[in-house]
DNA sequence: TTATTGTTGTTAAATAATTAACAAATAAGG
DNA sequence: CCTTATTTGTTAATTATTTAACAACAATAA
């Protein structure tokens, strides 16, 4: 795992890897950087310079080794352990998320989703679905560290709480509260409605 | 409308009013930069550059009237008409997002849901779930021009172009898929895999 | 009246992110 | 064997974003 590259990289080369990876590197083994810029629809030298930073080489002529790509991505940003996630809240949107964790190689994998509502059901393929009360316990058993918060806001700050007693390191917080966190965990904000407010004013200019 | 405000800070203007909304302003109706910029956890100074890009000007000793600090973030960043927004293959978690626009003074309104899965259902208080095959129709007869898209990749091109041939100014998307649009399309793309991706890196340095 | 304190508004500095530029390398075609 | 055409790797330039700095101001207290 290669540390200090910036946040926005890191993003980017799972961008990449995800890409790649539906890529026919069966017919086409290697791809040049302004192929796959074209594909994200982004800058060629913005590839060029992330896949620098972590040490990848490609051929002047050739472009790059697509398989060694993902490999080296992988070698890059995944951790050694695999580490779980869990969804809050987050109903069905989950599912596609689940899958790709699930079916490719990767260190994440999804190991529970948790509902509000009182039935618990399986939600999908063998991803299971508890009720909130059992959050708590699942959490430690499971060793999960990762979260994706969707919760309604009346609830966050006492789940975000309960998950971080429990042991989770991270989350991704769907709900428009601000968490108080201790400093040693990782957050990652992400507000749709804030979202929704800039696309309605950038698409009135 | 006040054009030309920095993507970074539109976002911002609509996270403040989100979070004055909330705060007892019937008692305390002035706030300081560094209080709100405490409540958000950002860098007060930023707060003041971004009150005063937008022209608004707060009392030396008092700090910001939140009232007035309001009512001018609505007249910056929300368009003139109602602007409606459906969300597309989001389940449940578009309700938080729902209830706060249609309680909330702003210009945008949750109009529709739509279903990939067969049965609609009425989705939440007031806001209508349809099936996907009406998506069309039911886009131009509301004139509906934001839409959250979160379905799985394998829908995402299509539905892209169906809302866009409808008459959609603007996509938040969900779905791992880079969708190709026209120039006047703005898109504003949000892929939790690479956020989760990122998380665990960060979570792991 | 006169310091003292604390906050805004604004410019300047620092940092981060993106894009441009180009030398080096080498395959392909004469 | 030489020229041309491409593409990488890397540094430099540009742009965007964030943070710092501080003058100007006015309330408060001495």
């Amino acid at each position: 795992m290669v540390t200090n590259l910036p946040p926005n990289t890191v993003e980017r080369l799972s961008l990449y890897r995800r890409r790649l990876l539906n890529f026919p590197f069966d017919e086409k083994p290697f791809i040049h950087s302004h192929q796959l810029a074209h594909l994200l629809k982004i800058n060629p030298a913005h590839i060029r310079r992330d896949l620098m930073l972590m040490g990848f080489s490609g051929d002047v002529h050739k472009g790059y080794d697509i398989r060694k790509l993902i490999k080296k991505i992988g070698q890059t940003i995944d951790c050694v352990q695999v580490q779980k996630v869990a969804f809050v809240g987050i109903g069905d949107l989950g599912r596609t998320v689940a899958e790709y964790f699930n079916n490719v190689e990767t260190r994440l994998k999804v190991a529970a989703t948790f509902r509000l509502t009182e039935e618990p059901k399986v939600q999908f393929s063998d991803v299971h679905c508890y009720n909130i009360s059992k959050m708590r316990s699942i959490i430690k058993k499971e060793g999960i560290e990762l979260i994706v918060l969707a919760v309604p806001p009346s609830y966050a700050k006492e789940m975000s709480k309960t998950v971080i007693a429990a042991g989770v390191k991270g989350i991704l917080n769907f709900t428009s509260v601000n968490l108080e966190v201790p400093e040693n965990i990782y957050i990652e904000e992400y507000d749709m409605i804030s979202k929704l407010e800039k696309l309605s004013y950038f698409t009135n200019k």
